[in-house]
DNA sequence: CAGTGAGCGAGCTTCCGCTTGACTT
């Protein structure tokens, strides 16, 4: 084997590939592939007592990649170590370098931009390794563990062995339970607005209220809202004032990881696994026929917006000849992320490679996926180098009687910038854009409009909406918690522990995510918070700056956490996450040394003495329940009397004389089935916990039918349960059980 | 998709953040 002067070493594969291009054969490019080191997954691994003295190890299947680092470091008379420019990649770099023997010398080289020009400037001006950097992430990396580490056995010991909590994915879980609890608490208010259908010139066009005696008026029912239809109508609606404007919007910035995965999936609908998934393939390289393999866009895990010169000037070019200089704006744009410091700008924003590779001109060697993918990403970034949108808009106000302002407001595209080849989509919730609008007649002040229909319309203000993948994501990272690396992972771990469930691709807390966000809550309120992390933030770029040491924000932060650890008992824990009402004791009263812990049975959980199998002691888990209600109901079987218990599939009539009669029943909703007209309707739950209704005569009836999450009442009687049927005749509609009324719900809310 | 009340059970779990293949059915 020849033997190399030099070797370089970053992260990724894909990007050694790239650089060793660049430097030609006189280097060795090789790859740590993420980090190489890190603490031991089975143990803390940090000593609190010695000064938080980390214990670190090879991570497990990187022996082979480091072992690979270390032989053709010990042939080379320089080692450039050039891991990302983060506080992450100066920690890989350190893990690296202290693995390393070398005659040579170990430098350590930043790469802002990977382009030849950029990476032969960063070859030429080595620096050293920032200890303060390093020391960053050491204090982020052991803050992590203990948190999570210390933390998850509370839940093992008080609600379900395997659990976890953690800074980023329990303040993720916290966020969706809190927007359950707001749309639990919501109560919809009603309000009113007054639309008015004109024409002038012989344009339809409609206007809506604006004001009352100059105020915004509050028109809370029918009452207050007719009184102004009254006033209104039959007179006049004559111009007081025409105001013309131009507005400009300007192209979205290019893609981060965040904002790119928020469009996929508004646009696609992809989850943000898969939008990951598929720019991966776009970044290793597509094959392009005689081309060969060709990466085709930069790196996918980024929050920066700023791209690299050559990236501009080939935008432009691409621009210029396709769409010629009109929607070229004189000098480039510049796009500049809001956020803090440079330190974790290590990677551009996600860009095309090349931007004069044009979707069209790639297709017929992509996946559909990965054409969606990649003409989003080449698109929004073009766009980015472009001129704005211009409209003309047009706002006519009407003052009818003095007293009430009508406004109507209209807007036309003059030019269409940025739009001739991008449009940001819209989700649901979102306004209306003035691409929404539609043209108003030119009218001049002193001019009146013929009033076709005034329409007073009633409104209900809408809960906060559940929240998607995308909108999670972006709630994440506007609060700094969590990176773009790990903004899926985080999705996947809540949904690996069943803390939330992802229906009609909203997230909807569970029962268990519920408990472990309120036990942690409570418990930790001073961590489980948005501004922990914040907080922590500013604390590491302290240490980066060397105003403080890595131990002083650890012991900061673990003396106060030690006391609240300590001062715990598992039975308060036990307390909070059961909802048990009877004061239970830590320590068994059976053996006097064992703790009780929750464990779970085949029948859901219960409390037993840690000293098992040596003390048996258990005891119930007492929810607080309903006590037995006695009942006019007779036993079929014995005549006794009946009380309805609450069981584990919710309440039902059981046999008073328990053991000896063993009769149960179901409670009738009061409703005859349809079927065999002789037994109630009853609802009931499958062993997964989906509530159906079922025929009390069953197994004589078998009628069944499922119960919809959150059911829609009937319009007619207000019964809550309803059979979903689909004819080719009548489409998609619901029968009501109790009165046979047909109706229709909203997709949106019948999901919900 | 059809039951309910008492009973009950050991394998060790877990964090965040960086990066991709390599286990075997």
């Amino acid at each position: 084997m020849a033997k190399k002067s030099a070797l370089v070493i970053v992260e990724s594969p894909t990007k050694a590939k790239t650089i060793s291009k660049y430097l030609g054969s006189e280097y060795s490019v090789k790859a740590t592939v993420g980090h190489v080191r890190d603490l031991p997954q089975r143990e803390l691994g940090v000593d609190v007592e010695k000064g938080f003295k980390p214990k670190y190890v090879t991570i497990k299947g990187k022996s082979k990649t480091l072992a690979e680092l270390k032989k053709a470091a010990s042939t080379s008379t320089d080692v450039y170590i050039a891991t990302d420019p983060d506080r992450e990649g100066e920690a890989i770099a350190w893990h690296v370098a202290s693995q390393l023997k070398t005659e040579g010398q170990i430098h350590r080289v930043l790469f802002h931009e990977i382009t030849k020009t950029a990476v032969a400037e960063a070859m030429s001006t080595p620096v050293v390794l920032d200890d303060h950097k390093v020391d960053a992430q050491q204090a982020r990396r052991i803050l992590d563990r203990i948190v999570g580490y210390k933390l998850s056995p509370l839940l093992w010991k008080s609600i379900k062995t395997g659990l976890s909590a953690g800074r980023v994915q329990t303040v993720a879980l916290r966020i969706i339970v809190e927007r359950e609890a707001a749309i639990r608490a919501f109560k919809p208010e009603e309000y009113w607005s007054v639309e008015v259908d004109l024409n002038a010139k012989k344009k339809d066009f409609e206007a809506k209220l604006l004001k009352v005696k100059g105020k915004k008026p509050k028109l809370e029912n029918e009452k207050a809202t007719m009184k102004v239809v009254d006033a209104v109508k039959g007179k006049p609606f004559i111009v007081s004032s025409v105001t013309r404007k131009e507005r400009r919007r300007n192209p979205a910035a290019p893609f981060t990881t965040s904002t790119m995965q928020q469009e996929a999936a508004k646009r696609h609908g992809f989850a943000s696994s898969r939008t990951m998934q598929v720019a991966q393939q776009l970044y290793e390289g597509i094959e392009l026929g005689s081309e060969g393999a060709v990466g085709l866009i930069t790196y996918m895990r980024t929050d920066s917006v700023r791209v690299s010169d050559t990236a501009i000037d080939a935008a432009r070019d691409f621009v210029r000849s396709k769409h010629g200089d009109d929607y070229l704006p004189a000098k480039p744009n510049v796009y500049s992320s809001k956020k803090k410091s440079k330190v974790q700008d290590a990677h551009e924003a996600v860009r095309p490679s090349e931007p004069s590779r044009t979707p069209e001109s790639v297709k017929a060697f992509l996946s559909p996926e990965q054409l969606k993918l990649y003409r989003l990403i080449w698109q929004r970034f073009v766009a980015s180098q472009m001129n704005p949108a211009v409209y003309d808009t047009t706002t006519i106000d009407f003052l009818v009687e003095e007293d009430y302002l009508f406004r109507a407001t209209g807007s036309v595209v003059k030019f269409d910038g940025y739009h001739a080849i991008y449009h940001e989509a819209k989700e649901e919730e979102e306004e209306a854009t003035l691409d929404d609008m539609s043209p108003v007649p030119a009218l001049d002040k002193g001019d009146e409009a013929k009033v076709k229909e005034i329409k007073p319309n009633q409104h209900f203000t809408d809960p906060p909406p559940r929240f998607s993948e995308a909108s999670l994501v972006k709630e994440l990272e506007g609060q700094g918690i969590g990176r773009p690396s790990t903004y899926s992972s985080i999705i996947k771990t809540l949904k690996d522990r069943q803390y939330v469930e992802l229906l009609q691709k909203r997230f909807h807390a569970t029962e268990l995510g519920e408990t472990v966000s309120r036990v942690m809550v409570r418990r930790f309120p001073d961590i489980f918070n948005v501004e922990f992390t914040s907080g922590m933030e500013l604390e590491l770029d302290k240490v980066e700056e060397g105003e403080i040491g890595w131990k002083d924000v650890l012991s900061n932060f673990y003396h106060p956490f030690k006391k609240t650890l300590d001062e715990i008992d598992t039975a308060d824990l036990i307390r909070d996450a059961h909802d048990v009402g009877e004061i239970e004791k830590e320590v068994c009263e059976k053996c006097g040394t064992g703790k009780m812990t929750v464990k779970s049975g085949r029948y859901g959980p219960f409390i037993a003495c840690s000293n098992y199998p040596t003390c048996k002691f258990t005891r119930q888990l007492k929810k607080d329940k309903q006590p037995d209600q006695p009942t006019d109901e007779k036993c079929e079987k014995c005549q006794s009397a009946m009380v309805i218990k609450s069981g584990r599939f919710g309440q039902f009539l059981a046999c008073t004389k328990y053991p000896e009669c063993k009769h149960t029943q179901s409670i009738s909703l009061g409703v005859k089935c349809p079927t065999c007209a002789k037994g109630d309707l009853t609802e009931r739950r499958t062993k997964r916990g989906r509530s159906f209704y079922g025929c009390t005569k069953y197994p004589d009836c078998d009628f069944s039918t499922w119960n919809r999450p959150v059911p829609d009442p009937c319009p007619e009687c207000k019964f809550e349960g309803s059979e979903f049927r689909s004819t080719k005749a009548k489409g998609e509609y619901r029968i009501c059980l109790k009165c046979s009324h047909e109706f229709t719900v909203e997709a949106s809310t019948a999901s919900e």
